[in-house]
DNA sequence: CCCTAAACGAGACGGTACGTCTAGTCTTATG
DNA sequence: CATAAGACTAGACGTACCGTCTCGTTTAGGG
């Protein structure tokens, strides 16, 4: 979000601290974590930081996306790859690591404020899909690559469904909040889904 | 949430004015359609309904609930019931005609808008879940128990999963914004959770 | 500056505060004094009133209008009357009695710094002929007008030409600060103007 | 101001460059002009000098001080001797010519502007003394020294206060902008101040 | 002819105050 | 008592400049 590639090598004028990045960085995690993104403003973060608040807008136009610079720092490489052979195992994993990640955590609380603010904030909404919507999926698509590629479901299953399938019903818990996400709750969605994708289901016909 | 009853019969000065209600409910759902929830703010309203901003709080604690109730107004029984003797056809209904009712519309940015507050209003959460969330699956929940008395599914499913699993695949793509909501998608879906089902996915070992 | 006459008596809503009005007089009277016209800050104002910056914004447009209003607490009726029988020593002690008031005080830092601040702000300029300029040289005035009652000088002569000269030389040693008010150079402007205005200079051929 | 002589000859680095003052003076002068002293930033003139901030600061230490050197490329020797053989009439003539350059111009407001950051500014203040009034009030005191030597008026009056009483007059009405300054006015001045000195009113006794 | 120290442009830096906005509470006069 | 009006404290917003500080890049003199 703040990297600027520089067209030319032209780098002119005093450049950017990364000191003063990685405090910013700092302090705002902090606040989001401790407080949530509502209650983290911008001139906290500055105070906090050390920093002039221009030096913060100077880097990020929102909150929002401060915020989710932030939170990738804690997010990052949190959710790793798992390959158990089967198509429901791998799911039924996925989605227990998730939510030992996100259900009452700080990071949990501060993934829902981002939603929330996204969908005020064009911005963060792009920047969202690109750097955590669109990694996650593709690191977690693997496991139904690797389905196809056995033979356990169709090899034109659309993945995207799937998926939406996988992480929508967890998502949907986790920000309307009307029923807890058990272990027996994501027990229940990997089989669903799994049977779903065997049955050919995914597929468009 | 606005109605308060008074325990005693104790009925004493100046009665709250239903017009007064009215006026208020009538300007909060005309700026909300208008410009979001976000941009809707309880001094917009009290001017545009001729109130005073007291009288506001006096009715809501605060901006979330307000809205709610002017959401209510227009949502109120747009999701009608539906039965085509077989569950998929009966999903994919009622997913097309939620979708058409929130896609794109007015409506469907106040209910985005709703959810991402009621991350931050616990009153709203609490109030969306009892006035919103219960009552649609309660009228959407009798697709599956049709579904169950029929055999055409197992009659222990678990019924709470096969709505989170519908409706959540639908809203991850309404609030991440990730991927559109196609008629092909629904149709997906629909077939998916009906599979899944269909089954026994659904069915606590 | 501050008071709105009402032009029905219709006062509704809540009333503006009196001890809002001399809290908020008397802090920016208190930082006037203390660090001048350019030190004194609305936000410090407000901080040391207890009081927020739009109840000042409020009442006042500008910084300098606030600083007029807290300012004439200060000099109120600081210029006596004078009466010798003879226009020089009415003068000498005219002008005698503002340089008291002015040189070296804090009153009058405030006032070059409201003199200063006018150049810039419009509504202040007004308001400090209004209500500095015009009331104190009223107040003088009446000095040239018993001389020419007397037949001491010209029935004819310009009054507000014997004002500038007499009051210009002092202002301009005062703000130009190139050379000291002392009670010689107050003794001689004051029998220069005598002087000149007894020769039937001032008057208009 | 931004002369500062080398004691040694040490010049050692690269010497500063005169385009780089004249650029410098010329965005100041302009901005001056255009916006008055208030709305002129350093920031401002740098940017339409095509130059850094430091370059400026490297130069003069306040806004004002540069302010004063571009004010001075305008009124440099704008105010030109006079002699007309009796005082009255070069007081005259001189003050037409003074309020020529000042009244209702760009060099008018920044000559006010000027005076009233010196009041801020001791720098300024020191410098708009030593190069403003100090030559012009040279210049224009060879009038009374020549009334003297003509024995128009005592060979002891004080020619400061003289000066004070001429031009304190239009200063005052310039920057309180109570009246105007029109010929009559001016007229009246020159007169009054011949007159005083004349009856020998400056008299030190 | 190279060396080196200062000047140069650009622009980032920590600050500070601005004037605006909204929140939620409080205080009037009027119904 | 409820009501309309609007003043109240509080505090974040995003902007604008300040005067200082780094950068990489000239530009001259002195060696």
């Amino acid at each position: 979000m703040s990297s600027e590639v520089s067209s030319a090598g032209a780098t002119r004028g005093r450049p950017r601290s990364d000191q003063v990045d990685q405090a910013i960085l700092r302090a705002a995690s902090a606040l989001l974590s401790e407080r949530g993104l509502d209650a983290m403003t911008i001139e906290d973060v500055a105070a906090r930081a050390g920093v002039g608040k221009s030096s913060i807008y100077r880097r990020w136009p929102t909150k929002g996306t401060l915020a989710l610079d932030a939170f990738l720092d804690a997010f990052l490489a949190q959710q790793p790859r798992v390959d158990n052979g089967a198509l429901e195992d791998d799911l039924r994993e996925a989605l227990t690591l998730w939510s030992a990640a996100v259900v009452g955590t700080a990071t949990g609380r501060a993934l829902v404020g981002l939603i929330a603010e996204s969908q005020l904030d064009e911005d963060l909404a792009r920047g969202w899909i690109a750097r955590v919507m669109t990694p996650v999926r593709a690191q977690h698509r693997t496991m139904v690559d690797r389905a196809m590629q056995r033979g356990e479901i169709p090899a034109d299953s659309d993945v995207d469904v799937i998926m939406d399938l996988l992480y929508g019903a967890v998502y949907h818990r986790l920000l309307q909040g009307h029923l807890a996400i058990t272990s027996e709750f994501i027990g229940l969605v990997a089989r669903m889904v799994a049977e779903g994708a065997k049955s050919g289901a995914a597929v468009v016909r």
